[in-house]
DNA sequence: ATGGGTGCAAAACATTTGCAAAAGT
DNA sequence: ACTTTTGCAAATGTTTTGCACCCAT
């Protein structure tokens, strides 16, 4: 699906630098921190500031084009010795509710965890940590 | 297993602001933002400062007594149309690797994953989001 | 003309660092 | 005693806000 399009459907009016940021995500599968995506649309707008980058990230979240998605920051932390780590967060008030380790097929963990719960699930996800094989033969 | 016990297997040097900090994120099974443990921590120790406890979370997380969890800000972005998102993310340089939604059962899954990319995990993060029954009934 | 979007600058907020005093082993 | 940790303050980094100007209806 074109840019374009993707933003008249949420009705986002259009811009030519919502539609490159809007690629430049789409051509990095989402994973771009604030200023990685800052330091790509300079290349086509140089003048372009963080604050739009801000104002248009707010605002593609709030018209459901974009998830935001987070990768382990300080921001929440963990005692560690669990080493799946499940939980069930509240997209509207972030309360938060403990949620067994699936041990079952995932369909089956995801309708069990909803009827337990009473959440309505919009979105899962699974993030799993490790050590990339050229890490791993560092470390050892 | 008792904080001291904990610290002292790591190595760490035991403190009360340290024994308090663990405990109180163990009490709350560690969805504990830095703020919200400050407050909590200051009740006991009034003077503690902000810093202690950045310097003690990068301390638990160093000797692997926490693991940094977290749950949405705007760190990453991610185009919506997956629900079920799933990434490889090395804890070491933060490379990333797209690996396929888990269809299987999780364990022939996480063998498989590791097996397709080489990494060596670590550790899984399955977050699921949703909206408790609470907000479920206010936005209908 | 109007409404909204942009970029700048400042404000607000979050995290890190350097250092002297205090506490732990 | 020696070393490390603490708490303060300042520095740094990140995100948000207000506003004047610009662009596309």
């Amino acid at each position: 699906m074109k840019e374009l399009d993707i933003l008249q459907d949420a009705h986002i009016k259009v811009t030519p630098q919502r539609i490159a940021i809007l690629r430049l995500l789409k051509e990095n599968s989402g994973h771009l921190g604030v200023k990685p995506l800052y330091n790509l649309v300079s290349q086509q707008y140089p003048n372009i500031s963080l604050a739009t980058i801000y104002k248009t990230l707010e605002l593609f979240r709030s018209k459901g084009v974009l998830r935001a998605v987070a990768v382990a920051s300080g921001e929440a932390n963990c005692c560690s010795s669990p080493d799946f780590n499940s939980r069930l967060v509240c997209s509207t008030c972030k309360s938060t509710f403990d949620i067994p380790v699936p041990e079952i097929d995932l369909k089956e963990y995801l309708e069990d965890v909803s009827s337990r719960s009473g959440y309505r699930l919009t979105s899962q996800q699974l993030v799993l940590y490790g050590l990339c094989p050229k890490c791993s033969r560092q470390e050892a």
